[in-house]
DNA sequence: TAAAAAATGTTAAAAATTTAACGTTAATAT
DNA sequence: ATATTAACGTTAAATTTTTAACATTTTTTA
């Protein structure tokens, strides 16, 4: 179906749904002075088979040694930088609700690279007044920000009803990226990406499937 | 691969997990007071082909109507069935860092009948002070309040290293579905159904699609 | 009343994803 | 030095998911 062309190999959607949980876990054993991970143990881990963790690991631009495994730093270092997790993803937060405000207070974010440069909502009572170390800033204020062309990602927060404006005003303002922890499904353009976070598709998810055994 | 049991009926992991997105959109143009909906609107609504939608509502018990489509209100009412909406799902909630706290006071869940009834934590500054409407209680709570019987589910909002232990935790206090919001990848028994919501490697996927264009 | 049209349910094909199988390579042991 | 073994990379098969095609049904209209 949907594919990402990098360099001159496409790799599957599946597998790139893959990539940042395989770069987390290759984070975790260098930290813990592991120095070798074999596919098997890579599968245990991530709950995958070892055919799988295989195949993946072709389309990234690194070896692993027969007998050996993958290096733990080797594999890190190569889904770094396939990922791109060098340098900073600049992200707006469009809705500052309770979700908007624990997303913007959240230091993990920050220190994995996600650089929220602002917060915003179209709740006067809330323009103004301080979240963490943000000042909220009203909705007229996203288009100059993004102009400045750094933004990356824009984080859409808000109930609803209110995504697809949103959507819209970040996506006019040059924003390519967008986040959607709503539940409605945003209608973009072909140029922007966008992954979706649905907590409460995901709770009713689970509900059935815990209901139905 | 994995597939859900429903009366004799199996339903596909992939339809599941749409099944969600149709009862939110039947709700809502339900509420806006539309009597009827093609597969046509709804896979253009949600992003779908409309064989798609046709194929997954030929899996609950629901009938659409030639030259007309589906009847919203009845679309409602068999995924609703189906997805067991009616009665209310009890959740626990462990860890109570930004984002556990956003979760507990989010009104939305409670209000689409997921009933938070405890948060808890491991960090002795925490416990026993107040969010929202709750009092955060230690870990050691958690075992007695499952034990009750009436917990269907678990969100789990700790860091990344202590999740496989709350998760055994509560599965060990019989805890039958869990929602990790963690980077962890959770090893459960068979018994026991996890959906994973894993914002930071969301924020990680989308960035690499928006950097390989 | 019969034909046309619009939308369904279903069958079958296509595409994507996952898994298994196996030849190859590098380390270890005899 | 050679055999053995463990793990990789890759090819091909199996499975799952998606999409297309079409026969069927219901409504509308001539």
């Amino acid at each position: 179906m949907e594919k990402i062309e990098l360099e001159t190999v496409c790799i599957p959607v599946s597998v790139i749904r893959r990539l940042p949980r395989y770069l987390t876990e290759a984070q975790r054993l260098c930290q813990e002075g592991v120095e070798w991970v074999s596919s098997a143990i890579l599968a245990k881990t991530l709950g995958l088979t070892s055919s799988t963790v295989r195949q993946d690991l072709s389309y990234i631009d690194f070896k692993g040694i027969s007998k050996r495994g993958y290096s733990a730093i080797g594999l890190e270092t190569a889904l770094a930088r396939t990922l791109g997790v060098d340098r900073d993803v600049v992200c707006l937060l469009v809705g500052a609700g309770n979700l908007g405000r624990a997303l913007s207070m959240h230091e993990g974010f920050a220190r994995q690279g996600f650089k929220i440069v602002g917060v915003f909502d179209n709740n006067p009572a809330i323009v103004g007044k301080k979240i963490g170390r943000f000042t909220v800033q009203g909705m007229d204020d996203i288009a100059p920000h993004v102009a400045a062309g750094t933004v990356d990602i824009g984080i859409i927060s808000v109930p609803h009803d209110a995504a697809q404006d949103v959507a819209d005003l970040l996506i006019k303002a040059g924003v390519r990226g967008l986040l959607n922890m709503t539940t409605a499904h945003l209608q973009v353009p072909e140029t922007v990406s966008v992954v979706d976070v649905r907590i409460l598709l995901s709770l009713r998810e689970l509900a059935y499937r815990v209901r139905s055994r």
